[in-house]
DNA sequence: TTGCTCCTCACGTCACGTGAGGTGGC
DNA sequence: TTGCTCCTCACGTCACGTGAGGTGGC
């Protein structure tokens, strides 16, 4: 039994809650090169504080140490957006981190081979089966009801 | 930020790994009110034993015991059928837990009302969305690689 | 001195998987 | 005595949430 992918039953894929908004502005004031604390990514991003220390104890990102307090450079922010592109898709962290690109180029994306992405679409697809059956057993269970209300009525007359 | 339901990034609704086949007529010789081991049971409903001494410790089921041993009798089998329909349809142990029916009817299945169909349709909806939304994302991945690829050629001649 | 931001443990959640070590009855 | 089945801990997995308790700099 494939544990990593299958064995949770419902929750599919995470959006990052739309967490940008009015203060586009207020950050776009800060230069992109320029590292941000922790707080001022997890709000780009849309993503707790907690999730991005997590990230590092994963060793998905590095970011900087003024101290003992984190800086996010440009380049560390192009791996947050990385990881939560590989989390929409549908990847474990642990296949994310082996699929960013640390290339001396300054790439920092998801690297995708044809072959992954073929992958990562056919099990998607298989989960995306499972949801329609689900929600197709829930209409037979929603109209069966009506159906028994139906009958008493029928009994009751 | 909703935990229990959108946290996970890929796992959708587990399937109970069609595990019925060629031995149904060995299950069949068992008389239907006959107490049957977690083995026989494990192996009649396509799970794992620990899955059913994890659904016991969370008070989904209580089976007879015969000293230290576990006896699921047909009230229980009727139990595990609810609540393995539940995970197919994407609810928790927690949910599943208060919607099984324990009426003196003898009748153990999942009771849902008409507005709890109507959430979790909603709810899987939702999630279906997010999976095509990822699935179109990686086919743009998948063909934008052979565009580089068509750029390339193009370049190099 | 008070707030605020940031820090590091460390346990909790969800649904089990995976040994470890021991027991009863054929 | 050897196998087999069943048992009970108890830690591991996945991606974080959620306090607790402490620190630096305005």
């Amino acid at each position: 039994m494939d544990h990593k992918r299958t064995s949770s039953a419902t929750s599919a894929i995470r959006l990052p809650s739309d967490a940008r908004g009015s203060d586009d502005v207020v950050l776009s004031l800060v230069r992109p090169d320029t590292p941000i604390t922790i707080a001022q990514a997890a709000r780009e991003f849309g993503v707790t504080m907690r999730a991005l220390r997590f990230y590092e104890s994963k060793r998905l990102i590095a970011p900087l140490r003024a101290g003992s307090v984190r800086l996010y450079r440009q380049e560390d922010r192009e791996r947050i957006a990385a990881i939560l592109m590989g989390r929409r898709l549908g990847f474990t962290l642990a296949e994310i981190r082996d699929r960013i690109a640390a290339r001396g180029d300054g790439n920092h994306t998801l690297d995708l081979t044809r072959e992954e992405c073929v992958a990562q679409i056919n099990l998607l697809e298989r989960q995306k089966r499972n949801i329609e059956v689900a929600i197709a057993e829930l209409r037979r269970i929603y109209t069966s009801f009506y159906r028994t209300l139906a009958e008493r009525a029928g009994a009751g007359a």
